[in-house]
DNA sequence: TCAGATACGTAACGGATCGTTTCGAAATTC
DNA sequence: GAATTTCGAAACGATCCGTTACGTATCTGA
């Protein structure tokens, strides 16, 4: 179920039959990814030189130049191999509930995780990369997108909201603003802010006269 | 009014008396700003580089050494510029109009004006730059939302919304959501976007039961 | 009027980093 | 064992950075 979309990393082996000559090395892979994780977490995408992932790696430049095309698309494996392992917030029963373990999800992945830099640096070169732009967008985006969206479905279906909601509306306006806090930095990211950000939009969404103690 | 907080420019002349020398042309000083902005907007920050504004300006790279830091902070005085002729909205009699008003501007400005480049870029280099970040803060963001703060004060006072609110709460929610689609792009500014933004907020923040038609 | 001070534009500098190429050795298939 | 591909190491040319040196231009003050 996790191998939809398929990584930037150079697929050499989707042709056909067994490959001749030496086969890549599966552990200089996994060292690459590692050490990507490693120096995005603490430097960012900017600061970090293939160069650097190369002598952290333990492998050669080329080793790396070989799978991945360049510096954008080998941050952006090593993020989704990171994603993945946030699990998915499970159907807690109300829409409210849903909101509230989804948001402290995240926030907690983003600031207490190394996957707040490397988020923040990936949207960063994201605006100047159009490559890196359309690959996160199928890659991370969507998938999250998605998968919210099913919760507010479920809400539809329970009666908690009317069908006439805008989805894309509430999911922009619920990462929106924690988003916002990350990159700019202005204002932290509390568990107070969660509450009111779920508060005001469940607020906005409910019909009127249905609001909870 | 407008000339509370410095700019990044070295300000060589706030020393005491007059100057010995030959002094700065200001002819350069516009011609640098006016370059910077022409190039932030059609290629981005990042792949824009001082001997570029140099060239176009018609001036030499000395002479913008001479005024600014780096380029970060010459680009944060060009959007500065900028930004100072997107007028605030004005009272407009109710928080609906001013919120709308407010977001419809700020739509405006990024999304038919060169701000929209400048703005994105700036975010990004801000994300692998400290003291861009900080300079944003101080001379963007806080007035930006020192001037929203007011309109949900006035919105307060004319008893439109509880002075229980959070109104930074509420400034991350109408600003993020908008940040949010431009950075990322997934999906289009549009006016019913900008109304349905609206619509969640004020329906979140009003008390119950006094929601409009 | 002229000496001192500062800004001007041009040119060249050393250093860093990029992505590529070359090389001999290692690993695997036919 | 020959062919093929990957491996790590090293060196490459290109680009851009921020600084410096230089001769010229402009302004102040004696």
């Amino acid at each position: 179920m996790s191998g939809d979309i398929p990584a930037a990393r150079d697929l050499a082996e989707a042709g056909g039959g067994p490959q001749r000559g030496r086969p890549r090395s599966q552990e200089a892979d996994r060292a690459i990814l590692t050490a990507t994780v490693e120096l995005l977490a603490d430097r960012g995408l900017s600061a970090m030189s293939i160069e650097e992932v190369a002598a952290r790696a333990g492998v050669g430049k080329t080793t790396i130049y070989r799978r991945w095309p360049s510096k954008s698309l080998l941050a952006l494996d090593a993020f989704v191999a990171s994603f993945r392992e946030a699990q998915p917030p499970n159907d807690t029963g109300t829409l409210r509930g849903d909101l509230l373990a989804a948001l402290h999800a995240w926030v907690h992945a983003v600031t207490q995780t190394p996957m707040g830099t490397m988020l923040t640096s990936l949207i960063a070169e994201a605006q100047h990369d159009p490559e890196l732009r359309g690959a996160w967008r199928d890659r991370v985006l969507e998938p999250l997108r998605v998968q919210h969206r099913i919760m507010l479905d479920r809400a539809i279906e329970r009666g908690e909201i009317p069908a006439s909601v805008d989805r894309d509306v509430v999911l922009d306006l619920f990462f929106g603003a924690a988003e916002h806090r990350l990159l700019l930095g202005h204002l932290p990211i509390t568990d107070g802010f969660i509450d009111a950000v779920v508060d005001v939009i469940l607020g906005g969404i409910q019909p009127a006269g249905s609001a909870p103690s």
